[in-house]
DNA sequence: CCGTCTAGTATACACTGTATACATGACGAC
DNA sequence: GTCGTCATGTATACAGTGTATACTAGACGG
């Protein structure tokens, strides 16, 4: 393991240990056994250090995604709202780094998502297209389908980190899952 | 005018300046005209300060919610995610210091909307209310409906400050409304 | 052997939030 | 008047942050 990996490594358990806020490059840097200031010669400043735990999470997120059984439209999209939903309440800080922390490497909507750059969304408006097909998923571009079911998501997540819902966690995804299905499912 | 209402005043600005995480506390006492730790006769702590702002910013989002005609309901409806776009667009930072920041005077879904502690989401249940005997709007809990607008919106617009979205804010708000519009209107 | 490069250290600076101690002036009670 | 008491403000200090700069020790190729 490189002193960059362990470097890394270990920002990763601060980022647990103590959240988006509290990490420090002081405290990564000596939990790595090195000097804060050696955390330097490994990465340009604390927000390339960022970017990197954002790629990783990222990855972390994607082997979720791709993990999820694919035979049944419904059955995956309601599959990965879960796991979108379950990343963001098991990995709080994890999540950030991904989807809310600014990497500088995030895909770009249109152009990146319709170029396949994102696996995630790609395997998405695989399954919305297949849905339209077998007229389960509303008309509509996919991708901005995605787009929409994602930012439900997202931001209901936000208002939950947020202290907006006194709710217990079954209950929230419950509410999670009603929501994206609005956004997609054909229906009244 | 109060000191601790110069106080605000000067966050405020500092605020839109030096957006959420560049106000400083010290910054803020200067501008008013104040020791540093002068601010701590008015506010407990940086969170104090920081919660009154989000009380502010909540009641000016409150008077542009309250200002919009509802004399139609689809307009209404669009006009309200108007609403919210444009000031999480022309002002960021008074939208995290209402819609992202912990002030621990949020409403909590569902109680505290139910008993009508929400002015913005009231009005946006009562036109759900409306617009489901016009049919205009679909079958479901008002409330949850508004919320799931209410997330959908939050999200993309998290995913737009976070560099995912590379458009013409007239493109964006008109994908946004798109999507709302998703949530709640009967259709395909 | 000798430059050059890499990884790490040591020190220092400007900045943050905030604890503590002190000053000053207004005001009501006696 | 004089004496608390209280509100308001200041001065100083401390621990923590990101990071610029200068230095050091070892590896490695010519």
């Amino acid at each position: 393991m490189t002193t960059a990996e362990r470097i890394l490594h270990c920002a990763l358990e601060e980022l647990a240990e103590r959240g988006l806020d509290g990490l420090s490059l002081r405290s990564v840097g000596t939990k790595a056994g090195i000097t804060p200031m050696a955390v330097y010669r490994h990465y340009a400043d604390k927000a390339d250090l960022l970017r990197a735990l954002g790629e990783h999470a990222f990855a972390v997120w994607r082997g979720q995604v791709e993990a999820i059984p694919g035979t049944d439209v419904r059955l995956w999209l309601e599959g990965a709202a879960r796991a979108f939903i379950d990343f963001a309440m098991d990995d709080p800080a994890l999540f950030d780094a991904a989807f809310v922390l600014r990497t500088e490497v995030e895909r770009i909507y249109p152009e990146d998502f319709r170029a396949g750059k994102s696996p995630a969304v790609s395997l998405m408006v695989a399954q919305l297209t297949r849905g339209q097909a077998e007229g389960l998923v509303r008309a509509g571009d996919p991708l901005e389908t995605a787009m929409a079911v994602w930012g439900v998501l997202q931001g209901l997540i936000q208002l939950h980190r947020s202290g907006r819902f006194n709710m217990a966690r079954k209950d929230f995804t419950a509410l999670c899952l009603r929501s994206a299905e609005r956004v997609y499912a054909v229906g009244t």
